[in-house]
DNA sequence: GCGGAAATAGCACATGCGTGTTAGTTAAGC
DNA sequence: GCTTAACTAACACGCATGTGCTATTTCCGC
């Protein structure tokens, strides 16, 4: 058989996603075209057509990639070992890397807010995975605060916690710090980043303590009794 | 002189921002053409741009108008008495006026979705109307629910509370709705309605209650400041 | 009546989009 | 060197958009 030039695909994706995230990052998820994201790359729509064959196999790839590039950002940053005058601030740190404060973060949260209005017009079942990974960030971030062990790996800080004041806390202030990044977005006037460290801090501290270990926080039997939430 | 036959511009203006809005709950504000909505109308797109010279205009008209027409609408609804088994009950059921729970209220958080989508591509110096209101709205009830006589007026209550721990806790809740309403539309497997709820009653019951004039800050050692219940 | 300004309807042009098709180019195997 | 499949580039079609321009209709004041 004779075997013809080869390009790797893999590679060459790669190499288009990277000009959409460009483009995105520009003009928004809307503007990630067949034509705009080739000019970007330097290619013709011929070229980019032969490895998506229309545009939502292309916008569903940059999305995917997108997500994928964003969590190897965000995730070593979020899990740098920090040096914290106290519970809140060491949270409050962790948190803010999750804010758009700077070019940096806003540039990540203006990635992420175009991944969550791609999966909000193309739903999957099995609900959003950035949705459960936030929410599995933030229920890490409760528990630290109440004196919990933290969890080892990511798969287990994806289960509801034990203890339901950390699921409720959890849910709490994910919606709270989801309103926050907006706001700072939205009406960057009304919401600077001093405003939003305060406002983040003062909800850490209304987080109500553990009560004192009468039980230590042994992972009881598989079943967890069923909570009210969710 | 002569004076040929005359419409009443603003009477045609308006019919075409009713047109409009159902155009935005369509397909978005970017749905918001000049031949689109002359369509809705039932009109030719040169008889529309005798009204709107341009789609700026158009679209600048429209946000101005749909703006006035929900502050009509949502305002009395928030402002109706309510007989409620106690004052975070109270606070809840006019925040969940503002939650988009049901169709009618999606319909309005679309809206102002859409509103504050054109707020942010045109910043208008003074900062967005509808957060100054949405603050007040979100001051006025944490003052109610610390005990404080409400506001008189709505002017009253654009300004900031004397009590500094209102304005704080205002801008929490203020901050959490806006997330809770995001949420409720971007993950709705996630945030459904009666969840919505009760975490807004969790928060609610966090505010904290106004210190009794007796002894305000004696802090007793070791004992974080004063606590909701539970 | 009727002149004429306002109002209306419609067309034309340039631009940008997704996508299908097609001709040219490259390079591995024979 | 030749063949052939993969790759590249470019064009064409249909559609939608904003906007400028031009007939056509309407109706008040004379």
């Amino acid at each position: 058989m004779r075997v013809p030039r080869l390009v790797d695909h893999d590679q060459r994706r790669a190499e288009l996603g990277a000009a959409a995230i460009r483009v995105i990052l520009r003009e928004g998820l809307g503007g990630v075209t067949v034509r705009g994201v080739a000019a970007e790359a330097g290619w013709s729509t011929g070229s980019l057509r032969h490895y998506f064959r229309n545009q939502h196999e292309l916008q569903s790839y940059v999305v995917e990639a997108t997500t994928d590039a964003l969590r190897r950002r965000v995730l070593p940053r979020v899990r740098r070992p920090r040096t914290a005058s106290s519970a809140v601030e060491g949270v409050a740190s962790i948190l803010e890397e999750m804010l758009p404060l700077d070019a940096g973060r806003r540039e990540e949260y203006a990635l992420w807010s175009a991944i969550v209005e791609w999966e909000r017009q193309h739903p999957s079942e099995g609900g959003s995975v950035t949705w459960n990974e936030q929410r599995a960030l933030h229920r890490q971030a409760v528990a630290l605060l109440r004196g919990h062990e933290p969890a080892q790996d990511l798969d287990r800080a994806a289960l509801p916690h034990p203890d339901p004041e950390v699921e409720l806390w959890a849910a709490l202030l994910h919606t709270f710090v989801d309103g926050l990044a907006a706001q700072i977005v939205n009406t960057p006037g009304q919401m600077p980043a001093g405003t939003a460290g305060r406002l983040l801090r003062a909800l850490l501290r209304a987080v109500p303590p553990a009560v004192p270990p009468v039980v230590p926080p042994v992972v009881p039997p598989a079943v967890p009794p069923a909570r009210p939430d969710r």
